[in-house]
DNA sequence: GTCTATAGGTGGATAGAC
DNA sequence: GTCTATCCACCTATAGAC
């Protein structure tokens, strides 16, 4: 608590940024530090090499993801209502012309190093993991309906609203995401 | 009809394959060069800058995108049918762990040049006013269903299936791709 | 922790011979 | 059309002073 960002975090804070918006291969070093103002140098000392940066990039996300959805376990207990939240959530990523960090890194998969491709991986389990749990509720409570297994529905969902958010962003466009998330979540009848 | 295919499309080829394997900020003229065993001032005497390939890469790209739903349309007369046969091209798209061409050039679009910007939206402007068509098709006959107007599940279902290709080569499993475009699909009624 | 300086490599691109 | 040779900007990364 004692510095509200040190230095690694604020590292960090223009590294996701530029991601989001330029992703892995489109960023560099340079453009840190010149936003930072600190040498290139400076930066190594933090993370030694890009894929540490990098890795880090995905963790730090994850983890706050994660927290987003503990937040909204805690305040919203109808299935229907985790959905349209979960959907906002990526709704608000799309400001400023960025797009998920995990999406981009998605199209970038096969230019990756080991450590980001496995961390990336997870993200998306972790993603398909509490949808499918939402799902499995509001099959119960008769409040949310789909074909398939809550597993595989969840993974489609995902898939579905990353490539909302893409396009969207390419139209410079937010509403259109808003527009495709707010129908696909239809037709699971939330 | 003279040559098979000339040095250009052979550039073509190859650049293709590159941009949806590691992305356009992902591969170099140096990559051309080696796979066609020719030097890279060869290729910039085809194409003078790397702007150039990209966009003859999208103009081409869609040609024969368009080509391949104009045989849809000579073929299948079912509105049901097209959507399963256009899914289906994506789904083979997918091999040598390869992505939508324009589906990775969406995730870079902050970091492309303005022509290849157009060009992109262009392709996508086109996916959606072919669906468009076969989904009022499919609506009039009574054979597909949708809650919003045509033009928007269109643009949804275009986003959905990119997303769902991005997520199936990260995993590096194609069926992924087939199991959420065939659940998307059944949604429509296809 | 941050700096200067620099290494070693690769990027896209050009001039001019053949 | 393809080559050799070369340019310059940029990349990631390191050594060592402060």
């Amino acid at each position: 608590m004692d510095a509200p960002s040190g230095t690694p975090q604020r590292i960090l804070d223009i590294a996701e940024r530029l991601v989001q918006t330029c992703g892995y291969n489109g960023f560099s070093y340079a453009d840190i530090a010149a936003e930072l103002k600190v040498t290139k140098a400076s930066l190594h000392y933090h993370f030694p090499g890009k894929a540490d940066l990098g890795a880090s990039l995905i963790e730090r996300y994850e983890h706050h993801f994660l927290a987003a959805l503990a937040g909204i376990d805690e305040r919203e207990k109808d299935a229907r209502g985790k959905l349209r939240r979960y959907a906002a959530i990526y709704g608000e990523v799309l400001r400023d012309g960025r797009m998920c960090l995990c999406g981009m890194l998605a199209a970038e998969y096969a230019t990756l190093p080991e450590a980001m491709r496995t961390r990336l991986r997870h993200y998306f389990d972790e993603n398909e993991r509490w949808l499918a749990g939402v799902l499995k509720l509001g099959r119960k409570d008769g409040t949310l309906r789909s074909s398939g297994t809550p597993r595989e529905t969840a993974r489609t969902l995902v898939g579905s609203l990353e490539g909302a958010m893409m396009l969207a962003r390419s139209y410079g466009d937010p509403s259109r995401y808003r527009a495709a998330s707010a129908r696909i979540l239809a037709e699971l009848g939330a």
